[in-house]
DNA sequence: CTTGCCGGGAG
DNA sequence: CTCCCGGCAAG
């Protein structure tokens, strides 16, 4: 046999995956064991999945779109959902176990740390903000775990602050617009952006009083419906992009959607009308906003229904459910992005790529995405997905069962026959 | 409920 | 080894 190889049965990846829990005792494993087993290695091990290297044939790669989808879609997480670990670790002021570069946790936030991290930018000093790089030529080929990681923590360090005093708020906003003006500018798939083709510092930052009246300033039809059925997700291609594709941001912020179409005056509206209304400067740190505005691409296509209005927000529900998509959508997102993972029917990946678990080819392109979102609840949908393994799915490919009927066993496949796995009509 | 199939036992 | 089945999990 293969110990420790096996997950048990009905695995999240069709019994491919290797089971941490070791195994006690064989033949005084009762069912209940069995069973508690089964469901505590099925979402540990997606966690810390024990896949020997390539000494069993059946072993399958786990793929790494998971981790790339959870970096591309930002997760953001409000600071109720904070993993407990995350929050001790917050709280004990420990730096994470992360690349600095990307995300440092202080503790105390103190303001004039804070402003020697803006200052330097790519510094490793311990602040309370998110600590972009500045400039990151290249690098294409971050580290997953890094991004993903960064993102997480960084998301669940952004919980909504209170406030920021005005005066400070300009100097962070300044410095806010510069780093993203060139995190724009930059390969946007290293940061979970979807780059906006924009010219990096291209509109002359608006005097304080455009600002602070953006919230009623803007542009009232610049408002877009989030067609969540039709909501695609996508990698980043900004290049792919057509010149139709209309982008649009959307407030994330509880009882507000409000929709615009700048960056910057998404940013703008996030900081003045959300973030910075209090005290609390440190709080208030740039690029915070970046986690309560989500990305909204449209293509030119006349489908406006909708006023320009934003929607009346439920009262009870959170910025995060808010933004969430439909199970049905996000769960697309969630599949367009894992070739492992069936697509729904009613999509345009063939429906060859249904099978897919076996993990044969990344998912095709998908050339027809009317809008695109980045959301919350990707991540958390992820997070789901996560926990809710990849299954076998019962396949469309005919099993003898099904082929010849309980009647003609004698012509089912020994597998068949023996309620093992049918290996006649393999998909 | 049905179906696929894993784990395990009997011979 | 073959053969069978209990039982789990998904649909």
């Amino acid at each position: 046999m293969m110990p420790n190889t096996r997950l048990g049965k009905r695995s999240p990846f069709g019994s491919l995956v290797g089971s941490s829990c070791p195994e006690p005792n064989k033949t005084s494993t009762t069912k209940a064991t069995r069973a508690g087993q089964q469901g505590i290695s099925r979402v540990r091990d997606h966690g810390d999945l024990k896949v020997p290297a390539g000494n069993n044939h059946k072993q399958k790669k786990i793929p790494e779109s998971p981790r790339i989808l959870f970096v591309s879609c930002q997760m953001k997480m409000s600071r109720r959902r904070r993993p407990r670990l995350i929050d001790s670790c917050l709280s004990q002021s420990q730096c994470c176990l992360l690349p600095q570069a990307y995300f440092q946790c202080g503790g105390a936030g103190d303001s004039q740390t804070d402003n020697v991290a803006q200052s330097t930018c790519c510094s490793r000093s311990i602040s309370s903000c998110i600590d972009v790089p500045r400039s990151r030529t290249a690098q294409q080929e971050v580290d997953m775990d890094e991004l993903m990681a960064a993102m997480v923590l960084s998301s669940l360090s952004c919980s909504p602050p209170p406030a920021l005093q005005v005066s400070a708020h300009k100097q962070t906003a300044a410095s806010s617009m510069d780093c993203g003006a060139v995190e724009l500018s930059d390969n946007s798939s290293s940061s979970g952006y979807w780059s906006v083709n924009r010219g990096p510092r291209s509109p002359a930052p608006p005097s304080p009083t455009a600002e602070a009246n953006g919230r009623s300033a803007t542009p009232p039809d610049e408002g877009l419906d989030m067609d969540l059925d039709q909501v695609l997700f996508e990698e980043p291609a900004p290049r792919k992009r057509r010149n139709s594709l209309k982008v649009a941001y959307q407030c994330l912020w509880p009882s507000c959607g409000k929709v615009l179409t700048s960056l910057m005056g998404i940013k703008r509206h996030i900081r003045m009308v959300h973030l910075c209304q209090g005290g609390e400067h440190e709080r208030c740190s740039h690029s915070e906003e970046d986690f309560y505005y989500s990305e909204i691409n449209q293509w030119d296509e006349p489908r406006r229904q909708s006023p320009p209005s934003p929607p009346p927000p439920s009262p009870s529900c959170s910025a995060l459910s808010r933004s969430a998509p439909s199970p049905c959508s996000s769960l697309w997102q969630v599949q367009s992005e894992h070739s492992y993972q069936a697509p729904p029917p009613s999509h345009t990946v063939s429906p060859a790529a249904a099978t897919s678990c076996r993990l044969t080819a990344p998912p095709t392109s998908r050339q027809e995405p009317v809008s695109r979102v980045r959301s919350v609840s990707v991540g958390e949908q992820w997070l789901q997905h996560q926990s809710a393994p990849c299954r076998r799915i019962r396949s469309e490919a005919k099993k003898c069962r099904k082929v010849y009927g309980i009647e003609h066993r004698e012509l089912w496949c020994t597998p068949c026959r023996w309620k093992k796995a049918c290996q006649r009509f393999l998909d």
